[in-house]
DNA sequence: CGTTAGTTTGAGAGGACTCAAAGTCTGTGG
DNA sequence: CCACAGACTTTGAGTCCTCTCAAACTAACG
């Protein structure tokens, strides 16, 4: 049976008009995947070829630093999911990305994107504002860990991540944070 | 007299390839400002209509906090700059710039550069791919602030700011790293 | 050459770290 | 359905980096 694309329609209409010709395009180049809690979606070992769109789940980007994994963000749903720097240079990146939960995405590879981008122009429009708005995340997030403490760091943690902080382990959000995990849990106890 | 293109042209051209038509379109709607050292560009009680590109000189986008200025970050020859959320969206933000050097730049109305988006796409794809180098550099930086000390932090904008830390206050570069002047004082001391 | 902006230096306080160990939860196999 | 291994979280004690508050010093500009 067809998935729906609903969803994934929705979000390019956040920004963008999507005619039925674009509609088709989009359609007919994505496909739905499952990955398992725990899973392995994207690995540094690889050029990053897929970018997806999460309908149900969690997902997190971490890399491993002596031996370590630092969570640099996680990603949920109506979000998109691919190893950033990889996915549009085409290079290798030190980013890994896993399942926390089971889920479910739509999937795009890379060469079926420049497609679109090449025959839709609004593509390039909706790639670029979309750009814009996590641009300003970026930027919030600079100045909180420039400028805040380790429970401030949390406190704006619990607000940007607000519908999905609970089911994030708290060593995770620990690395995410730039903290330990001592401190972070000494900050739950207290208050 | 004309002022020659060439600097700007040469910044597109990295990411696209500019025929004449394009070429013409850009060099009517732009203009050439000077600045002199100290002027402020750009006052956070505007919306931000305007993007420079710089030809000569140096610049610096900061805001207020609690009555003392924190350096957001700094720009140079053959870079963009603007408030960037108050550019792209039009609404107000927190940002002021000015001149830390006598500087020219290329200056472009936001609503010439919508007619250059509405009417070449290759524009559009220029911000996306321009926008995505960017991308970089601050995933990068929120990394050295999560991790690192005040050091590192300094040495990591040692190496950012190749070209142009000598040109840069001390007081400046401690707000941009999220560390007290003393501390950077201390660090250059020591070794 | 005085005034102001910018930088250096000192002493003391505190937040977050490290290292370590104990306690709790989760899920898989018997 | 219970038991146990491995993963995750909590807690403690001691240390150190960076901050705050303050004052002295230096450089830049009119």
């Amino acid at each position: 049976m067809e998935p729906s694309y609903e969803p994934l329609l929705k979000q390019f209409r956040k920004y963008i008009v999507v005619d039925n010709a674009l509609r088709d395009a989009i359609q007919s180049r994505c496909d739905v995947r499952l990955f398992r809690k725990g899973e392995i979606i994207h690995h540094s070992d690889r050029v990053c070829v897929r970018s997806y769109f999460i309908i149900t789940g969690l997902v997190r980007t971490y890399y491993v630093k002596d031996g370590v994994e630092i969570s640099e963000y996680f990603s949920a749903e109506k979000e998109w999911v691919n190893s950033p720097k990889s996915f549009i240079q085409q290079t290798l990146d030190i980013y890994d990305i896993d399942a926390l939960e089971d889920t479910e995405a739509y999937s795009i590879e890379v060469h079926d994107l420049v497609y679109l981008f090449d025959h839709f122009p609004l593509m390039e429009r909706y790639a670029r504002l979309s750009m814009g708005h996590v641009f300003g995340h970026l930027m919030e997030r600079i100045t909180v860990q420039r400028f805040s403490t380790a429970r401030e760091k949390y406190e704006h943690f619990l607000k940007v991540y607000h519908d999905i902080y609970h089911r994030i382990p708290l060593g995770m959000i620990a690395s995410y944070l730039g903290i330990t995990q001592s401190t972070l849990s000494r900050l739950r106890a207290e208050k």
